[in-house]
DNA sequence: CCCCGGACAGCACTCAGTTCCCTCGCACGG
DNA sequence: CCGTGCGAGGGAACTGAGTGCTGTCCGGGG
C-alpha cells in the first residue's frame, strides 16, 4: 500500500484514523493510539509534534513543494497565473487520495479545534502565495497590498471549490471546479489574465486600460474584449 | 477608563497582561496569573475559555456587532459597500486602545500558539462576511463563490492596512490605509463602487459595464471615470 | 429564620506535550 | 571476537491547561 520509508509514521495515521473515525477525534486519546499501533507514547511525538498533526500527515511536505514551485518561477511569467498553478498542486493532493480526504473533512468540519489547525495550515499556502507575489509586485503601486489581496482571492477560490467537492464526497470533478473558480479570480485582477472561457453566462466584464492612453486605443480594447467574450 | 460591568475579567486582563510582557506569554502559567489578580484559579476559567482568551478579550462582542451590523443591513444597499463598512468596525475595535493593539500585536507576532488562534478569530469576521455576501448575492451566477472571494479580499485588505499601522506603533492614520485598501478591493469587484479618489497616482483604471449595455453608455462611463479621476 | 441561587475558592482528575534515562540493535575499528 | 559508539525506540516522571465536583460566602425572598 502505502511506501516503504517510514512504517511506523504510516502505522500511527493508520491507528489514529480508525480510532477516529470510530469514537471520533476528541474521545481519543494519545495513548490509545499507540496502544493500538503497538509502539511507545514518545515514539508518536517523535513524528508528530502534536495529535492535530496526525490528521494532516502530508501538508508539510505539500507546502514545501508549493513554496520550492513558486521560487522556481520564471522572473518573466505572469505571477497570477503561476500562484493558480501553485494552488493546482495543493488541490492535487487532496484529489490523490479522495477517501481520505473526505473523512479528513468530516473530522474537521465537526472538531473545532482541528478547524483551527487547518486554519493556520492554509494560512501558510496563502502567505507563501503572497510573498512570492509581494516579490513579483515590489515596485507597483500598491504592492504589497496587492499581493496580499490576490494570494487571498486565490486560497479563498481554491477553498471554495475544494470545500463543494469534499461536500460531495469526491463525486464532482474537483478540477473544473477549481479551474472555474481560478478563471473567476483572474479575470477579476488579472494581468494578461484571459477572459475565462467560462464566463459565457457572466453579465458584467471587466476592462483594463492605462490611464493616458488615447481613447480609440481604450474603445479598441473594448471591442476586441465583448468580441471575443 | 473601562466599564465598571466586570471588575474581575479586567483586573485578570490586566494582570496577564502585565506578566505576559514581562517573562513572556508561554513562561506564564495560568496559576501566575490569578496569584497576581488574587482570585481562585477556577474563576480564570470562568470568564475566559482558554489562556489564549484572554489575549483578545473583545473580539466575541465585536464579532457579534459585526454579525448584528451585517443582518440589520438595507436589503437595496450595494452588498460590497456593506462589507467595507462592517470591517470598519473591526478597525475601530483595535484603534479604541492604540497601545493595547500594539502590545498584543507584538505578543502574537512571536507566540505561534497565539498566531494561530488570532487566525480562528480572523476567519470567523470573514465567515460573517461571506454569509451576509451569500444571502445577497444568491441566485447570481457564482454567487457563492463570488461570496467567498469577496469576503476573503476585504479582509485581507483589512489585514494588510491594520498590520502596517500596528508596525508603525500606531504612528500611521489607520483610517487612511483601510479606506486606500478597501478602494483598491472596491475597484476590483466594484458593483458601483466608487474609483477610490486616492487613486490618482494609479495607472489603470477599471471600468465595470453591463454586459449587453449599449457601446454609448459604455464610453460614456469611462469618459466620467476618467475625467473624475 | 431558613432557604435558594449565583459568584467564587480550591481540590482532584485527565490528558497533551516534554524531559530524562534506559535498552536494543547495528555498524564500526581494534 | 569484543568493546564502543550511536541512533531508534521504550517508558517513567513531570509540567501545565482545562474540567468536574464540592464547599463556602452572600444577598434577597419566603
Amino acid at each position: 500500500m502505502s511506501s516503504t520509508k517510514p512504517p511506523m509514521r504510516d502505522a500511527l495515521v493508520a491507528a489514529a484514523f480508525r480510532l477516529f473515525l470510530e469514537r471520533g477525534y476528541e474521545q481519543t486519546t494519545v495513548d490509545d493510539i499507540v496502544a493500538l499501533a503497538g509502539v511507545g507514547r514518545r515514539s508518536f511525538f517523535r513524528y508528530f509534534p502534536s495529535k492535530e498533526d496526525v490528521v494532516f500527515p502530508d501538508h508539510e511536505r505539500c507546502l514545501a513543494d508549493v513554496t520550492a514551485f513558486l521560487d522556481a518561477s520564471d522572473p518573466g511569467c505572469d505571477p497570477v497565473q503561476r500562484v493558480c498553478e501553485a494552488v493546482r498542486l495543493v488541490l492535487r493532493m487532496y484529489t490523490e487520495n479522495p477517501t481520505f480526504s473526505v473523512q479528513r473533512y468530516r473530522l474537521t468540519k465537526q472538531v473545532p479545534g482541528l478547524r483551527a489547525y487547518e486554519l493556520s495550515v492554509v494560512w501558510r499556502y496563502e502567505r507563501s502565495f503572497a510573498a512570492y507575489l509581494r516579490g513579483r509586485l515590489k515596485g507597483l503601486h500598491d504592492g504589497t497590498l496587492r499581493a496580499d489581496v490576490i494570494a487571498a482571492a486565490v486560497a479563498a477560490a481554491h477553498n471554495n471549490a475544494l470545500r463543494s467537492w469534499l461536500r460531495s464526497d469526491g463525486q464532482d470533478d474537483p478540477e473544473e471546479a477549481v479551474e472555474h473558480a481560478l478563471g473567476y479570480v483572474q479575470s477579476s485582477f488579472g494581468g494578461r489574465g484571459a477572459p475565462a472561457a467560462d464566463q459565457e453566462s457572466e453579465d458584467v466584464v471587466v476592462i483594463v486600460s492605462r490611464r493616458g492612453a488615447p481613447m480609440w486605443r481604450v474603445v479598441q480594447e473594448i471591442e476586441s474584449t465583448l468580441d471575443g467574450g
